[in-house]
DNA sequence: CTGTTAGCGCATTCAG
DNA sequence: CTGAATGCGCTAACAG
C-alpha cells in the first residue's frame, strides 16, 4: 500500500476527478458546485483512502485559520476554568479549537500571544480577566518592539484583518465587550446586606488598579454610605485578586482593627472572599459569628465552602460562551432571553457589547444581623 | 507604506539578498550558515519592517507545527486545570502554544482530537484523565470509520509519524505516561487512617470502569483488611468521578446503612470527598464527628474547604510539566530527583514512563479517633 | 458544471 | 557561503 499522507490530489485521481473537483466536493464550496454523481465518488474516494484534510495547508490556501485563541490569567483559577469552559463548548460548536495562553501576571506573554494568533490567522481571540483601571490598554511606553506595539493596537490591527475580538470583564477601547455590571450588583449585594441588619463594612478592595475592583469596592461603598451604613476607610483594605492576597487583606483589616472588626466584610471576589474565611478561621475566629463575608462571582467551587459564602451570582460558563460568539459576529439570541426576563442575566447593550447582571445569592455566610 | 503582511521574501529583497538567504539568517538553519554581515542586514530589515514568519506557511515548509495538545475531561475541574496550568507553563518554556480540547465525557471528541494534531501535524499530544480498565483503548469495536479507527492506534500513528505523546493517570499500550502510585497512595493512607485508630471504613469508589478508581479502591481496602480493619462490600459504592458523583455515593451509602455508618469513608478522589462532604452536611451531620471523610489528588481548591480534607497529596502542576516533558523527549532531571530523595514525588521508572508517588495529608477531616 | 493554472509563505534541495 | 528553483497541500480565480 502506498504509503505517506493522503492529499486531495491522490483521492482526486482515485476518485478520476480533478483536483478542483475534488475540493469542491469535499468542503462544498460556496459559489461552485458540483454534480452529486462525481460528489459521491470524490466522498467515497476519500473515506475509502482514510483522507483528512491538512489544516496547515487550508489556512495558507484560504489565509484564514480555525482557530480561536483564548486569553486568562491563571487557567488553575476557579473563575478562569469555568469561563474556559464555555468557551470551550462554543468553540468546538462552531468546529474551532482553541488555543490557550495562561498569561500568570506576564502582560507581555498576553500580547505575545494575540499576535501569535494574529499571524496565524486565527478567527477570533478572547480575551478574559481585567485590564488596569486606566480603561486605555494602549497607555505608557511602548511595549517590546519585538512584539510590535500594544494590546490595544495589535487587537485593533487583528480586527481590522478580519479577526474577531472579545473581552471579558472590561472593555478596552471600543472593542466588543461582555461587561460585568460591577458597580451595580455590588450595590444590590450591599443594600441585601444591609436590609439584614448589618450595618458597619468592611472592604477587601482588590489591587487598586484593577477596574473590576475598584467598581465592586465603590458600588458596595457608595450604597452602604448612602443607606446610612457605614464604611470606614480604615476597614476598606486593598490586596491580590487572588485566594491570597484575600487572605493578607484579611489579616491585614483585622490587623487594624484592634479586635474591633466590622459586621460584615464584602470582598470583592469570591477567591479573596475565600481567602479571607481562611484568615478568619486560621485566627481563631468564626463566620459568620464574629464577622460575616460575602463575595462576587460565584465561582463554582465556591458550594464546598463552609459556611456557605453569601455573593454575586455571574454565570461565567454562560459568559465564556457569550464571548465566543460575540468575537465570531454570531448574533445570540439575546433579543428571546431579555424578553424573557434575561433569565440568565446577559443582557445585549449593543451588538458589540454586552452587559451580564449578577443575581445576589444570600447563604449562610451572612445570616440575619443579630 | 505598503501594506499588506511582511513576507520573508520582502524582508530578503529589503536586505538585499535571496529569499533562501533570508530564510537562514532568520531561523539559523541548522546546516546553513550566513556571513554575520548578511545576517545582520537580514535582521535589521526584519526588526524594521516588522516582519514575523507566519506558523502555517512555516508548518507546511517544514511539515511540523509548534502546536502541543492537551485534553482533559473537563477544564473546569480543578484537577485538570491544575495539570493544565503545568502543563501551559512547560509549553510556553519551549516556545510551543497548547491547544485544548475539553472532551466532556465524549469519548469521540477526544479522538477527533489527537487525530486533529496529527493531522496539523503537531509537535505533541498530552491525555490526561484516565481511561477505561481495561487497559486497552483499542478494544471494542471500531469507533467512526470517519476518525479513522480508534485512540490507540492514532495516537501510535502519531507518534509514528514523529509526534510526542504522553498520557497521564494510566498507561495506554506501551505509550509514555506519567502514572499515579495510586494503589500505593490509597494503602499508605489506609494504614495511616488505621493507625488514627478507625476500624470500619466505607469506600466511594467512583466509577468500576475507570482503572484509577479501581486501583485506589482495592488498595485501601486490601491495606485495611489486612491490617484488621473492616471494609463492609455494602460499605462500598460506585459513582461519577465528579462532585455530583461523590455527593450521590454518599447518599446512597447512608441510605444503604441505616443509620449504622462506617467511621471513616474514603472518597477515591477529592472532588468526590467534598461532595460527600456536603452530603454529609446536608443530611444534618457533621465531618468529622458523625463520619469521618478523605480524599485522594489533595486538589488546589481543598484549601478552603472545611474541615480541611485529609488527602493524598499529588503534585498535580508538576505532574502537567513532567508529562509535556516526557512528550517532547525532553530529558527530565529526575535522576537527581530521586537522588535528592524525590521531594515532589516523581520518580523515573523508565525513560517513557514516570510515577508519581502521593504523599499522605492528615487534615481536620480524619482526627484521631475516639 | 468541471478542469487548468496559479499562487499562499516558507524551507530546502540543487547549482554556482 | 549564496542564489535560483521546487514543492508542501490546498483553494480560488480563470478558462473551457
Amino acid at each position: 500500500m502506498p504509503d505517506g499522507p493522503v492529499t486531495l490530489s491522490r483521492v482526486a485521481r482515485e476518485a478520476g476527478v480533478s483536483l478542483a473537483t475534488a475540493s469542491r466536493a469535499i468542503n462544498g464550496s460556496a459559489t461552485r458546485t458540483v454534480r452529486p454523481e462525481l460528489r459521491e465518488r470524490v466522498l467515497a474516494a476519500a473515506e475509502a483512502l482514510g483522507y483528512v484534510p491538512d489544516p496547515s495547508a487550508q489556512a495558507m490556501a484560504r489565509g484564514r485559520t480555525a482557530a480561536l485563541g483564548l486569553v486568562v490569567h491563571d487557567i488553575a483559577d476557579p473563575y478562569f476554568s469555568a469561563i474556559a469552559s464555555g468557551v470551550s463548548r462554543a468553540a468546538e460548536a462552531e468546529g474551532l479549537i482553541v488555543t490557550l495562553s495562561s498569561t500568570e501576571q506576564h502582560p507581555e506573554r498576553e500580547l505575545g500571544f494575540v499576535d501569535l494568533v494574529r499571524r496565524q490567522r486565527g478567527r477570533a481571540v478572547i480575551l478574559a480577566g481585567s485590564r488596569v483601571v486606566s480603561d486605555d490598554a494602549g497607555a505608557g511606553p511602548a511595549t517590546s518592539a519585538l512584539t510590535g506595539g500594544n494590546l490595544q493596537e495589535t487587537l485593533t490591527a487583528f480586527q481590522e484583518s478580519g479577526g474577531g475580538v472579545a473581552t471579558i470583564g472590561q472593555a478596552i477601547g471600543t472593542l466588543p465587550v461582555v461587561e460585568i455590571d460591577n458597580a451595580g450588583g455590588a450595590a444590590a449585594l450591599a443594600r441585601e446586606l444591609h436590609g439584614l441588619g448589618y450595618r458597619r463594612f468592611g472592604i477587601l478592595s482588590g489591587p487598586p488598579a484593577l477596574r473590576t475592583a475598584s467598581d465592586r469596592t465603590a458600588g458596595f461603598r457608595d450604597m452602604i454610605r448612602s443607606l446610612g451604613g457605614e464604611v470606614r476607610d480604615d476597614d476598606v483594605v486593598a490586596g491580590e485578586f487572588t485566594r491570597d492576597g484575600g487572605y493578607a487583606a484579611m489579616e491585614r483589616l483585622a490587623a487594624g482593627a484592634h479586635g474591633d472588626l466590622p459586621d460584615l466584610v464584602f470582598a470583592v471576589n469570591d477567591v479573596m472572599a475565600v481567602g479571607a474565611m481562611a484568615a478568619v478561621r486560621h485566627a481563631g475566629m468564626s463566620v459568620p459569628d464574629d464577622v460575616a463575608v460575602a463575595g462576587f462571582d460565584d465561582i463554582p467551587t465556591l458550594r464546598d465552602v463552609t459556611p456557605e459564602l453569601t455573593t454575586v451570582h455571574i454565570a461565567l460558563e454562560r459568559i465564556g460562551e457569550a464571548a465566543t460568539r460575540l468575537a465570531l459576529g454570531i448574533p445570540t439570541s439575546l433579543d428571546r432571553a431579555s424578553g424573557d426576563g434575561a433569565s440568565d442575566g446577559l443582557e445585549a447593550t449593543s451588538s458589540r457589547s454586552i452587559t451580564v447582571h449578577g443575581e445576589i445569592r444570600l447563604r449562610a455566610s451572612t445570616p440575619p444581623a443579630p
